[in-house]
DNA sequence: CTCGTCATGTTATAGTATTACATATCCCGC
DNA sequence: GCGGGATATGTAATACTATAACATGACGAG
């Protein structure tokens, strides 16, 4: 049997299954999961990384074997890729059916922390449309954009100092 | 003798020498030259092409030679990293010279061209401050944020409609 | 002179992603 | 049942991006 995930992750899982089932595309096994070792993750993981897992239950998996999945997930906007980290994380937010369109990822942003590595997707719409406001009066138009924050999570800013060695 | 550049890039070269010089850091010829390669290039320019550029003057040039170079320049403001790319622009906003602080690098946006692959440079204050107000909302402090929005140029927009074979 | 620091040289390797071709599977119309 | 296209995956090789580790050279401070 595949491997055992969180409820919460299975809970996702089960969006996903309903989301492609609507739309017609084929969650495969495969698919279905890498997806769950990706939203089964505390941080965003790795195509390699990911890789290796997959492995474990599956003999003979090589790079395409991830980066299509990857492919696959991105366009059904089931999982982000991270740019400044290389890595994917899944998709907990926009993820409503719309009707088919090919591509289905959303606007977001993310705070990536640098003290525990946790990354948090936002949607919010003040940072899209300001955004999209500044590069048209530039004479830009943009179809897709990525908005990636590196610095401190709330817990991490409220914790005990973690004293570094201050002497 | 060193390679030549555009008029433009032969200005910024000495902006940035005055820069390094107030500053105390070293712009060396090696330095000064990769800079001059990036400013002087239409689009982002990767790390290896930098390297094969290089080559025709130095050679024995290495990946460290590159990447050790890139480093300098990102640190002293005068070049930024564009992450979609993987690739490196010259830096012709905001190298105003500053109290030294080690790192010198601002907040900036990039517009890429998905057409024409030039990239722009742009420091909104709207953009950075909206996206630390909600980041903020959510308890996370920024400290350095990566904005780079892929689209259309103005050129681009206008252009004669490039019939794409739509036979 | 000699030591430390900075800049660069040199070799090797790690990490990320794609190309190209082969195989399997399934659905569909005949 | 069979041929043919579309989709999904297997397999091998390679390209592209970046860093580690150690060596050498230049130069100023003391
Ligand atoms: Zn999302
Ligand atoms: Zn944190
Ligand atoms: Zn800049
Ligand atoms: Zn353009």
């Amino acid at each position: 049997m595949a491997a055992e995930f969180s409820r919460r992750t299975e809970s996702l899982l089960n969006r996903a299954d309903a989301i492609c089932e609507h739309r017609g595309a084929n969650l495969t096994e495969l698919r279905r999961h890498i997806l769950g070792m990706i939203l089964d993750a505390a941080s965003p993981t790795g195509a390699y990384e990911l890789l290796d897992r997959l492995r474990q239950t599956r003999r003979g998996a090589a790079p395409p074997t991830i980066y299509r999945t990857l492919d696959f997930l991105l366009e059904q906007g089931l999982i982000h890729r991270v740019e400044r980290l290389s890595a994917f994380v899944g998709c907990v937010a926009g993820c409503t059916v719309d009707p088919d369109g090919e591509s289905h990822t959303h606007a977001a942003q993310f705070l990536i922390c640098r003290k525990c590595g946790r990354v948090a997707e936002m949607q919010d719409h003040d940072v899209t449309s300001v955004l999209a406001r500044v590069a048209k009066e530039a004479g830009f138009s943009i179809s897709t954009a990525t908005i990636e924050a590196e610095g401190l999570c709330s817990t991490c800013r409220t914790a005990p100092a973690t004293r570094t060695r201050s002497n």
